[in-house]
Order: structure tokens, then sequence, then C-alpha cells
DNA sequence: GATGAATGAGGGTTCATTCAT
DNA sequence: AATGAATGAACCCTCATTCAT
């Protein structure tokens, strides 16, 4: 679906409306309308771009989830110890939610309701997510660095909840968050990594 | 408020249906009217007891939240270990979960929902949820048995991120989890605590 | 489908605005709000009632047809001779026409379209008013009154074609119609009569 | 309003695309977009040769019935007898249907729409179509084939109308027919002419 | 208290029309 | 002339809430 740079343009200017409202009203709390004035284009504009309003919800995800993954991709580039690599996400994760507020709440808001009510939509990329997680763990199985009883596929789950969770304190606090990233991501990466290396007494 | 017994039944019964109903619909794409009709009670019935559609789920989380609370200190009742403390919650929260599926399912799936938008409700009984692991670690960093250097602050977010996501997995999942209550348990409490106690390396 | 007094007084209503506000403004230009202020009811009441702005269509054909058919059976009663009954039925449309314009005028100028584009909707009634003609036109064969070289479905049609474009000339032209529902009468029935029962030079 | 032979052909194309699509969905059912997606031209390209979506209606009328009219007078080309001429516009008008029953469809169900809606619109066309049908039965009486007390008003009315119902019906039909244009033709013309012609007893 | 018919504000979506290119 | 992306007014319908009984 090739589009020109124009058009390309009023997308992503939809897509990043959508983002601010979604973000400040929750999606059943939005109107069209709002979205489309904060992406200064006509009301049907955005049906041209879109389906329907869960098509945006949609269309964030994928688009979204996409670049962020992108982004985590590059910057385990070169990195082999899987440790290593849980600490990259972890960090990774919460500057992610500091740069992009907005976008993180509106995921992490979000996609339990998805996750639940389009289930015609199958979240692919949410998947892929969390299958980067528990292909780290397995790896470090595999190295002989985490324990061999440990469970990636619950594993993947409980990281993915700590960082959920924790992102939408974040979120929710902003200004007023007791906790820096630094310090988050280090007690966060510390314990975590601990949890699944240390040997059961 | 007092309230007589026939009055309390039918409180209850709207309470019971409306956690039926949300966990099969979500919050904002269920109607009050089915509501009444799970109930068996008239639409206009409800009103009596609730002052609008927030407020069933509001008094939704306070009744049962209080109820999960009051199930899980009469399981700590006696135990003066807070690592066995930890591995109880645990254990009772996923219990719970096993349990009552469409219960946790709504608190686990509508509660961001209303923790951001409806924020003139406080939220208490999920904060003295959330105090209750707190209290636990630190009681646990006071007995020299958790680290000097974890913050019960940030751990008691963690915790509850990964029982919130494994809970949200296991009732999607339904039929088809891979993983039983006891192996999770088991799973998250072993990991969970090495990661709090084990030294850092 | 029992009705108490009440309501049925409201479905008539509704019904009866319908009725006037499509005869000014055809089917396709009426707003289903002018129908509810016409009939003094909120919008939404209107949906208590009909299913959606189509049904409001078919159901007006339903009750109205069938009340139009009623009276043509109370006029046919006891009436024995084929010819006259077809005299009767002329006259009975105009006078319909006469007496309730807008009925007749939706009736005329909306069944083509629904004739079309409400396929799933059979329009028994309809086909019921086009087979009381037919069988007219059949008895008087039976009765070596009508020729045999008669075809009672053609002509079933074409008496329903004239009485149609007559009843909407009348209904159009209003205060301006040059001709009387008594002239036409005559003019009809003797001409088709004719056509029907004279010999074949 | 000269128009180049391209010019002139993309208006007929447009017009040719308009015939099928309102056939097909009826004209309030049927998108600018779509007629213009079937003449393969723009959207906007459609404004540049109509001024609105009604007049694309009122233009296709004007045309259509312009071609259907010059049609008929040259099958009355020398024809003086006017009973012959009517039986000849008869056979003309189920021709027509058979040959091309979209524009007759188009025609026949949304003529009744137009001729009440679009008021500002006199359709000239349609009117002498129907002063056509008054002049043969006025010759007819003039000539004392017809008998005095006929109603040439009413009549050319009574013979659209028996037209129009069957044409309808032939193209609703359409496979499934089961009176041929020729079969019609003759019962329509006898029984229509005898009524005119018959002497009263 | 209980009912459920009635209300009417609100919003997602469509589509005829425009206009910059 | 031709395009088709963009516009935004219009409208059907839903559903939380009310209130007469």
């Amino acid at each position: 679906m090739a589009m020109s740079a124009k058009t390309k343009d009023k997308y992503q200017r939809i897509l990043d409306a959508a983002v601010k409202v979604f973000a400040q009203n929750g999606f059943y709390n939005s109107k069209v309308a709002e979205i489309a004035k904060e992406a200064k284009v006509a009301d049907g504009t955005i049906y041209l771009y879109f389906k329907n309003k869960d098509d945006i919800l949609i269309k964030l995800f994928e688009e979204k989830m996409n670049v962020i993954i992108a982004k985590l991709q590059e910057k385990l580039e070169g990195v082999s110890d899987p440790l290593e690599k849980i600490r990259i996400y972890i960090h990774s994760h919460f500057e992610m939610t500091a740069a992009h507020p907005d976008l993180m709440e509106v995921i992490t808001v979000e996609l339990r309701q998805s996750t639940k009510f389009m289930k015609e939509y199958d979240n692919k990329q949410f998947n892929r997510y969390l299958r980067a997680l528990s292909d780290m763990i397995r790896d470090g199985k595999d190295a002989g660095l985490i324990r061999q009883d440990i469970n990636p596929g619950i594993q993947k789950r409980a990281l993915f909840g700590i960082m959920d969770e924790l992102s939408l304190y974040l979120v929710l606090a902003g200004e007023n968050a007791k906790y820096t990233v630094e310090s988050m991501s280090k007690e966060v990466a510390d314990s975590f990594i601990l949890g699944l290396t240390a040997p059961l007494s």
C-alpha cells in the first residue's frame, strides 16, 4: 500500500492525534471529531485512511508497536549476552515510556481492552514483543546463565507485567513520579535477573 | 445506609450480574439494560441502588476488593514470615482467579480504565491492596530477609504487575491455559522472592 | 403481538405521522426526527415500535393495505356480479384516494421503490390486492361475461396501473383536478369493462 | 451549449452509467462515486457536465425520453389510422422495455419520485409523451372511431398507467416473465381499443 | 420500592460537492 | 478539461437516565 508523501503525512497526523486524544480520554470517551480536530483534518477525512474508529486503534498498535520493536532491536544489535539483553529491554521500555508517555499510556491502558474485544484482530505485534522476551530467557537457559527450572512462557508474561504496571505508574504519576527511569531500571533488572539466575536454596 | 435483607439481595444480584456482563463485554460495551435483565430487575431499579453506570463499577471494585482482601487477610492470619506471606499472596491471587474468573477479569481489565478515567474515585481498596504488598516487603527488609537495596514502592507494583498479567492470561486462556495454578504459583514465588533475597553479585 | 390501548395509540400515531411526512417529502427525504415531531414523541420512541426507518414504511404498507382491503371487501359483500365488483373496486379506489390522499400518495409513490428495494419484504398485502382483481376477472370469464381470450394475469396489472396512475393524478392535482371521482369512476369502469366484454370484431 | 465529440462522449458515458446504477440501486441508494466509476471518469468530472445529482436524473429523463419519443414518431410515420397508432405505441413501449430494461426501469420507477419531489422540474418530455397519447385518442374521436363520451385526458393517463405497470412487471420479472411482448401487446391493445370503441350497451 | 416505557442528547459514519493541482 | 483527495453537513440510531404509575 504505497502512499505519497502528502498522504502518508496525513495518515500519520491522524494517528498521532489519536494517540494524544486516546491518552487523554481513553478510547471509548474519545470522539472521532476530536481526533479530526486535533489532526486538523475534516471528520470525513479520517474515513479515507481508516475503516472506522476501531481501526484507528488497531492501526495505531500495529504502526507504533512496530516502531517500538524496531527501536528495541536496534539497541540489542550486537549484544549477545542474554542477561544484558534483558537489562537493555527493561531500560529501553522505561525510556520509551518517559519519551512518549501518551503513546505508552494508550498501549498500556487500551491493549487489554483490545486483547479481549477485538478478538478478530490477532495483535501480532504484541505477540512478537512477548516472544522476543521469552527468546531472551530461553537463550539464557541455553547458555547456562538461567536456571533450568525457569519457564520462559510464564516469565515473559511476568516481565511484561512488571514493565506494563510500572510504565503505567510512570505515565500516570507524570511529574510526581517518585522514581527515575534509571533507578527503576536498575531495581527491576537486578531483582528480575537475580530471580532467574540465583540458585534455589 | 442500612439495607433490608430483600434489598441487600437485590443490590448483590445487580452487582453479580454486572460482573458477568462486564466480564463478557467490557464496561463500555455493556448496557445497563443487559445488567438489569441478567439480575432480573427492571432497568430503573438499578438506579435505586446505584448513582449511574460508573457507580456500578466503582461499587463493584469496593465490594469485591473488600472480599478479596478479607480472604487474603484470613489466609495470612497467624503467618509471621514475610516471605511466606508473599508466597501466600501469590497463591491466593491465582486461586481467586481460577475460582472467580469473571470477577478477576473485570478487575484486571477494567481497573486500568477506571484508574485513569474515574479520577474522582480514589480507589482506596486498590491502594490498600498495594500497600499490603509493600508492607510484606518492608517487613522482609526489617527482618533482614530481603536486601536493603530493594525498594518496596517499586516492588509492590512489580509484583502486582506480574500477578495482574498472569491472571489475565489465565482468564483469557480459560481451558487452554498451559500452566496450572500450582505451577504458576511456585514459579512466580520462587523467582520473585529470590530476586528480593539473593545477594547481588 | 397484543398491545395496550395506550401503546397501540402511540404506534398508530407514529404510523399516521409517517404517512403525512412521507407524503410530503417522500421516504428518502423524510427524517425520522420529523416523524417523531409530528407524532409528538421522542426520536428514540420510534425505535421502540419499529426496527428502523425502512420498517416504518413496511409496517405502514401492511397495516394500511389491510385496512384498504378490508374496506373493499366490505363493499363487495353480497355482490355476486363480477363486473359489478370491478365497478365497485374502481369507485372504491378513487374514493379512498379522495378521502386519504396522503396515504394513497405514499402507497402509490413509494410502493414501486419498495417493490424493488425491499426485496426481502414480500409485500403480501399488495399481492393479495392484485389477486383480488384477477379473481374478479376470472369469475367474469367463468360466468361467460368476459371474453375467453382475456388474460387475468395481465389485466389485473393493467387495471391496477390505470388506478395507480389516475390516483396519483388526483393526489398531485389536488384542488386543481379537472375530473371528479364520479366522472373518473364511470369513464374508467365503462371503458375497462367494455374492453373485457365487447366482442372482438 | 456546443460540445466537442470527446466531451459529448463523456457526457453520454455518464448518462449511461447513471441508467445502469440507478436501475440497480434506485436514485437515492445510488452514489455519485459509483456512477463515476461505472463511467470511468473522476467523481469531480460529473460536476463539469451536471449541476448536481438531481440534474443527472433530470437530464437522463430529457435525453432518453427524447430518444424514446423520436423512435415512436418514426414508427408512427405515415400511419394515419389513430387506432393503429395506439397499437403501435403499445407495441413500441413494450419493445423498448424489452430492449432497454435498465432505462425503462429507471424511468418507470423514478419518474414518480421526481414528478413529486423535483417540482421545479417541469418534466416537459413526459408531458409531451402523454400529449401524444391524448392526441391519438382525440383524433380517433374526430374520425368517429372512438366514442364521443370518451375523455382523452383521463384515457391518456389510463393507457400510460397500463403500460407503466406492465413495463415494470416485465422489467422486474426479467427472465421469469410469463408473458411475451407480443402477447402482452395484443392483449392490451385489443382490450384498450375495444374499451374506447365498442358501443356502450 | 419497583417498573419499564419514554426520553433526547450525542456521535459514528456517509456521501454530495468542492477545489487545488 | 480532468482529477480525486478533502470537506463537513446531515442523519440514523443507541442507550443511560428519568418518571409516571
